[in-house]
DNA sequence: CCTTGCCCCTGACGCGACGTCAGGACCCAG
DNA sequence: CTGGGTCCTGACGTCGCGTCAGGGGCAAGG
């Protein structure tokens, strides 16, 4: 009836001597010892100690931990919808992580010069500072951390010119059929939108419509890189902003 | 031209501590020093330390990151495109935690017993184990932790039993309706559908259209819940799903 | 009966990423 | 010339473990 440290160790994915750790702490103390003194885990423990690594997942400290598992007025699906939540806004925080990397991306191939300031501003916000850890074991064993760089295709200076011809063409083109007169829901301005969502997603990240949609919004409404959009010629990111929302709404009903 | 220590800390969101600490270890050696052995961070060293704090919040170790961002072939699209990737496989991950969680909610309402293997499984998987640290600083600070436990009701047994004899209507409700052949698409037993998507956010957690969908689903896929909910009705697993469905579209059409 | 393995135990020290004083310098304002 | 604010460099403390070191329990095999 009793799991053995081993055991948990394995089925939870923890080392023994985390384990050990958590008992010395009260974090966790086994419910039995046997006559030889070993650990001996029942299902109440272990299930405590699932509550114990989702809200370390999230990045409590263990005695805050201890603290919310200890209240007894907390039942389990308190802590479960606590968790849920908790998760959900951790999401939105990286989307909103995510999001800025593709704008930082976008300031870069277009040399845009951000203020310190600007390029910071997702940290400076109030509660943001330190998340991480996840990676002391993740990428600390060398061998996960190789097959990550080995995933990353390493970019050559002449890589990058031509990253910059070709998004200059797309731009080009796109200029080109706005002044000719051409909607921005034609199938000609939508193809070069298709366009210039393959080139992110080959160069950079893999750029979902919808992501696309949202940065032909910010071309239009964040005036630094409008200015530098409309170099090219007058309203193209207002041009670019429906083409490329044409064409996002063109793929999601392809696909039904 | 330079920034003072203090200047960055406010901007980046770091402790003047920490950009001690990193000067310390050579992770960001300010690149001047004033006449009074002032630090005087560059421009170049404030993007270098956004891209330190990107890499931190991935759970990166500090040695890493220095060893990453002195890789003198890696530009900083490179950087920026890795971190992007990192970010979103990290949402992934985050989402599946959500959805075992939004599971162990709907076992725990069915009384359902599960293994410590089933409970323990997201964090059996190989790469999991540790991310976290985040609220080291975001929830060690007592008000923001105070205020994390505001939001949070504190259920007593009397309402879980209340939330039990609720959830228990509905199901009966919907088992009728299904024995009297309505089919599931109809308004009636969508009502029903979305009377229980509002219980379940009512006292669990924000259950989306989408999320209550993958609910139905899980009701007829997984034999565990397929035999709890078949005991009101034969079949009234499969019937939920579909009434789910139909309800999660006829809300998003709602929507436009 | 004794050895070999395997898993278990308890210290005790080490480390990474800082926090937290302690003691002192600079510099402008009143 | 006395504050107040910002800066500096040690040095020690903390948290969440990792990593030995030294030893026990127990089944299988020689």
């Amino acid at each position: 009836m009793g799991h053995a440290v081993g055991e948990v160790a394995r089925m939870s994915g923890q080392t023994v001597r985390t384990l050990h750790h958590y008992d010395r702490i009260g974090l966790l103390v086994p419910a039995e010892r046997t006559p030889a003194d070993h650990r001996s885990y029942s299902h109440q423990d272990l299930e405590r100690l699932r509550q114990i690594l989702t809200y370390r997942e999230l990045g409590f400290a263990l005695g805050q931990i201890a603290t919310l598992l200890d209240d007894p007025t907390a039942h389990t699906r308190t802590h479960l919808a606590r968790q849920h939540r908790l998760v959900t806004e951790r999401i939105d925080r990286l989307r909103e992580v995510a999001q800025a990397l593709e704008h930082l991306m976008e300031a870069e191939t277009m040399n845009l010069n951000l203020t310190p300031a600007e390029r910071l501003e997702l940290f400076g916000d109030f509660d943001v500072d330190a998340h991480s850890e996840e990676a002391h074991r993740r990428w600390g064993r060398t061998d996960a951390y190789a097959q990550s760089q080995g995933r990353v295709n390493a970019y050559t200076k002449a890589d990058w010119g031509r990253v910059n011809a070709e998004s200059e063409e797309i731009y080009q083109a796109l200029a080109r059929t706005m002044r000719e007169g051409t909607p921005a829901d034609n199938t000609e301005a939508m193809d070069l939108a298709e366009r210039h969502r393959a080139h992110i997603t080959r160069w950079f990240y893999d750029c979902t419509p919808q992501i696309h949609r949202g940065l032909g919004r910010m071309y239009a409404d964040d005036e630094r890189f409008t200015a530098t959009v409309d170099a090219h010629a007058e309203g193209l990111s207002a041009y670019l902003r429906e083409a490329f929302a044409a064409n996002a709404a063109r793929l999601r009903d392809d696909q039904g």
